[in-house]
DNA sequence: GTCTATAAACAGATAGAC
DNA sequence: GTCTATCTGTTTATAGAC
């Protein structure tokens, strides 16, 4: 497979990756629709031929930005889902949680590179298509399942009930939206980019959410 | 103003309201490239003529979608608004907090009629274009400096805040997510559709981890 | 106001020269 | 492999009959 990140490409190689990198970035921003084939070859400074060439069309090349950002995102999780496999004390599965949390907002808020990526992911979850089967055994349910699994440690509750799973979402969701509305956010917040510095502060408060409920659970209600 | 609803309404007004319902539902459904005039008429059961007799063309009638959702919702919401401004002690707040944590599960969450409003605003909270500063300062800046203005009764903390701010964002996130992921959230959950037996579900966890943040103030960290 | 026909621009796919 | 030219279908917008 020829892909961005390799020490030695082709022409080829780079024309393909090229294409790859363009409509990563213009199927994220603008939408599958709303993307032209032309306006990736030109971006990717290849002509329109070239798509049909390396992808077999605006589909295929579609579906090749998932499968990249589905490999992409394997290669990074496996040490972490490696970490999970070792039983942990609930101490040390609530700091898991909360590196986790850190990690969603690492890779969805802050503003560089993956961004593209996760405006892919984040359209292709609210506008299922072809690449949706791909993206979502891929890379969502694979992570959610971590996460459940991780609260069963955490908290003793079953990994796979309708609540974990439910406020797994939730945990997942609070965070995302901030990509999702990220133009309200940054009129509402008089922020002018949702970078380092402000995912810091996301991460914070959603890692203090985080402590609430699983304070509300060693500490019971009265 | 012709719109759905009325007691009476004349041919025009008729064709007009049918347009604009359908427009709702496709641009919200696939997106305003996504969607053509000759979809949106057929929906209608118009000619495509009328799009652009009625609305001056296809980002015409958008515009008037998202005026009409904006009505909309301005008209429920004038109660509530109402109901902030008198001064409330916290603990009516923090009920009034559980009440809007419903109502949002409600609107954005459960999958009938209004589906399309929610649809259709995530849509362009997303992929901010020409409607998405009357989505913003109409219904999003309002409704979340409401939140913010109870959490301030409830909590003591500022209503401007940094931190208030971004946790309403959050109460908010949580729950959108739920329509936004909608598809995964049906295989993750094995659900078959999201309405009002699973909102009633998510509503309860999502007070729930309302809760655990409010008692987290009443009983300060140890 | 409604409807049809058509114009003008644009889409994605493809054939063939290099 | 790359690139250009072109085909075919579809898009929105519009002109004009009714």
């Amino acid at each position: 497979m020829s892909q961005p990140g390799q020490i030695y490409q082709s022409p080829a190689e780079q024309t393909r990756a090229a294409l790859l990198r363009a409509g990563l970035r213009l199927f994220g921003r603008k939408g599958y629709e709303g993307t032209s084939t032309r306006e990736i070859a030109a971006l990717a400074r290849a002509n329109i031929g070239s798509i049909a060439y390396h992808f077999g069309g605006k589909e295929g090349l579609h579906l090749a930005c998932a499968d990249f950002i589905v490999e992409t995102i394997q290669s990074i999780a496996r040490p972490a889902l490696a970490e999970v496999a070792a039983v942990a004390t609930p101490e040390d599965a609530a700091a898991g949680l909360k590196r986790s949390v850190e990690r969603i907002v690492g890779f969805f808020v802050a503003s560089p590179e993956v961004g593209d990526f996760a405006q892919f992911i984040l359209r292709e979850l609210s506008v299922p298509g072809p690449a949706f089967e791909r993206i979502y055994s891929g890379a969502i349910q694979p992570t959610h399942a971590r996460l459940c699994h991780i609260w069963e440690q955490a908290t003793g509750e079953p990994a796979e009930s309708e609540a974990t799973r439910i406020r797994m979402f939730m945990m997942i969701g609070q965070v995302v939206y901030f990509r999702i509305a990220r133009e309200a956010v940054l009129r509402r917040m008089e922020w002018t980019d949702i970078g380092l510095d402000e995912a810091r502060i996301i991460a914070d408060i959603a890692v203090g959410n985080l402590d609430a409920l699983l304070t509300q659970r060693k500490e019971p209600p009265r």
